[in-house]
DNA sequence: ATATAAATAAGAACTATTACTGATTTCGAC
DNA sequence: GTCGAAATCAGTAATAGTTCTTATTTATAT
């Protein structure tokens, strides 16, 4: 792998969703950079976003439906992910060391993470009388 | 929700779906699938795998890496993704009941369904040498 | 057998993402 | 400080995956 050396935009990338609390897209973190930066391009958005989640500093969270969302909050988590909306909110299970361990018994590999998203309609969604489908 | 008639290319699409071990890609189901239909298109597969996710008679596989995975296998079972070569295997892992139960207290929703897939080298890429990245 | 609503094939259009190119920036060695 | 190599950049072209449109075909109810 190449050595890597310092960049702002790079930096601006982390920092940028490190401060957020929401799971932007490259695109929303995009046009919130160019505030700052009125002409980084999105190529550059997208190798940091891969680059940073490839060396652990962010995560990606695909929900299924569209673009792949960014997250900057490295505390172990979990997401819901609203069927009808698309919110991705934050929740926090506790048992998944004890399931990567039992995951690891039944692997044909080394477990290295989990990704775990639950689905359904948000209480927004339901008050509104939405019902799945 | 409109009122739903036969069709065999859905047939089909679900049939393969059924008999397969492996997650194909929508682009894998038009391939086979057009070995029996030789006019089928990738439109009308793209369609009815949309639908028959919706309706469960299928599953989605998202990997977070291309495109997206499909699975005719509705027993209950989760997924490691190898991040080198990204096959898709199937595991399956007891607890999910009590974790959906516990993720339901602290969700701002009603928990529908689950996605847990885990990631990390497969014994294949391995044994080959490689290391993570 | 006919009517009609739903599904299809074919391909254009669109969205998200990646790859390429030549210019600029970083950073260690002098 | 300045030189040079390597990394990164902005801008743009290209690609992959998916959805949409239109004319045609098919399934089902009458």
């Amino acid at each position: 792998m190449p050595a890597r050396k310092y960049s702002r935009q790079r930096e601006a990338v982390k920092h940028f969703l490190m401060t957020r609390r929401d799971h932007p897209t490259a695109d929303t973190v995009y046009s919130c950079l160019r505030e700052d930066f009125p002409n980084i391009s999105l190529g550059t958005v997208y190798r940091n976003l891969s680059l940073l989640a490839e060396l652990g500093e962010i995560h990606r969270i695909s929900t299924g439906s569209g673009a792949e969302h960014f997250d900057g909050n490295l505390e172990p988590h979990q997401h819901f992910i609203c069927s009808r909306c698309h919110t991705i909110y934050d929740i926090r299970v506790d048992q998944v060391d004890t399931l990567m361990d039992a995951a690891q018994k039944a692997s044909p590999g080394s477990i290295e993470s989990c990704h775990l998203n639950f689905y359904g309609l948000c209480d927004q969604c339901a008050s509104k009388g939405f019902n799945e489908n």
